[in-house]
DNA sequence: AAATGCGACAACCGCTTCACT
DNA sequence: CAGTGAAGCGGTTGTCGCATT
């Protein structure tokens, strides 16, 4: 009573900033085994010297399996830009309506690339007004611009011509399965495959061809944790490893190394592929040779790897 | 080649909401 | 019903890498 809210977590000895690889490792290795359901716990109970804050926004944003990842589709980001019309800045309500897709993404993605373009399209109509060349509506029925409409005509493999935004009603009405929906207009040549540039910095959709991007299995409703216990009891797997007592990478190594190659001699097995893309995520990727998407994610080879990851 | 600017995105902070007692 | 703690949410900042000068 009177004594206020207390602190999310005691904010000494609390690491902050940008997650290392091995406490990535350690995040996903204790709610592989424990869950989340206590966040404020977690960070003492697995060992890492974060807030649980942190460690949910870590887990949530990036290392939560069903990730989509990628860049936004033209499809998602009208769909985005109509919901954002509806709703305001509601983003987790925004997210809902993408699997895959983080609030903080769409967020982002918003700031940094939709409210501008809006602007640009507000100005570039604002003007047009000025030189009495268009009605004067703001509203969101009005057709696309021209550079919009090409972006959706040349990113869609669909034969669907969009004309205006309410054209994607369609697409953001059919909440019950979007996602899928959207993934299977737009990649029909795979229609298992969502496609994901794991690197790609520049955002540029239009200039990536499909054969530039990565393809993994498309599985929102995948269960990382089966895949990395899975069968062969033979095998190391990353829950095997205390990671309580692993500070670095190079500690991991030959742990990492075992597990890689196990899982190398499995690769028939679908689930190989997530984990290789985990790794890769993770940058731990550090045996290429015994994978299939070798080049999915990391760019580094082992030794540059762990060298990189000593604090 | 170095300096600077800019865009993208991960992460933090503080407030709100929700669930429990 | 009020108080409390924890999770969730949205705004904002920090950092990194690329492009430009």
């Amino acid at each position: 009573m009177g004594k206020g809210r207390r602190p999310c977590c005691d904010k000494a000895g609390v690491k902050k900033g940008p997650w290392s690889q091995a406490e990535d490792i350690k995040l996903i290795s204790f709610i592989q085994k424990h869950g989340h359901s206590n966040w404020r716990a977690l960070p003492k109970l697995s060992g890492l010297a974060r807030c649980g804050k942190s460690c949910r926004l870590r887990w949530v944003n990036y290392l939560r399996p069903d990730l989509k990842r990628g860049n936004f589709t033209p499809h998602e980001e009208e769909a985005i830009i109509k919901l954002h019309q509806e709703l305001g800045n509601k983003w987790s309500k925004i997210a809902s309506k993408f699997p895959g897709r983080t609030d903080n993404e769409i967020k982002n993605v918003w700031n940094t690339h939709l409210k501008k373009r809006l602007k640009a399209k507000e100005s570039k109509q604002s003007s047009m007004e000025s030189c009495n060349t268009l009605s004067t509506t703001t509203s969101i029925d009005e057709p696309l611009d021209e550079s919009m409409k090409d972006t959706l005509e040349h990113s869609s493999s669909s034969s669907t011509t969009y004309t205006s935004i309410e054209d994607l009603g369609p697409i953001i009405d059919d909440l019950g399965d979007p996602v899928s929906t959207i993934v299977e207009n737009i990649y029909e040549k795979d229609e298992t495959s969502a496609i994901i540039d794991n690197n790609n910095n520049n955002n540029n959709n239009e200039n990536n061809s499909l054969d530039e991007l990565i393809e993994i299995p498309f599985e929102p409703n995948l269960d990382i944790w089966d895949l990395l216990d899975g069968d062969n009891s033979n095998s190391t797997h990353l829950s095997d490893v205390n990671f309580n007592e692993v500070d670095t990478l190079d500690e991991l190594a030959p742990e990492i190394d075992n597990l890689t190659n196990n899982q190398a001699n499995n690769n028939n097995d679908g689930n190989w592929w997530w984990l290789v893309y985990l790794e890769n995520e993770l940058g731990l990727n550090h045996n290429e040779s015994t994978s299939p998407q070798s080049t999915i994610g990391s760019n580094h080879g082992s030794d540059q790897l762990f060298k990189g990851v000593e604090s």
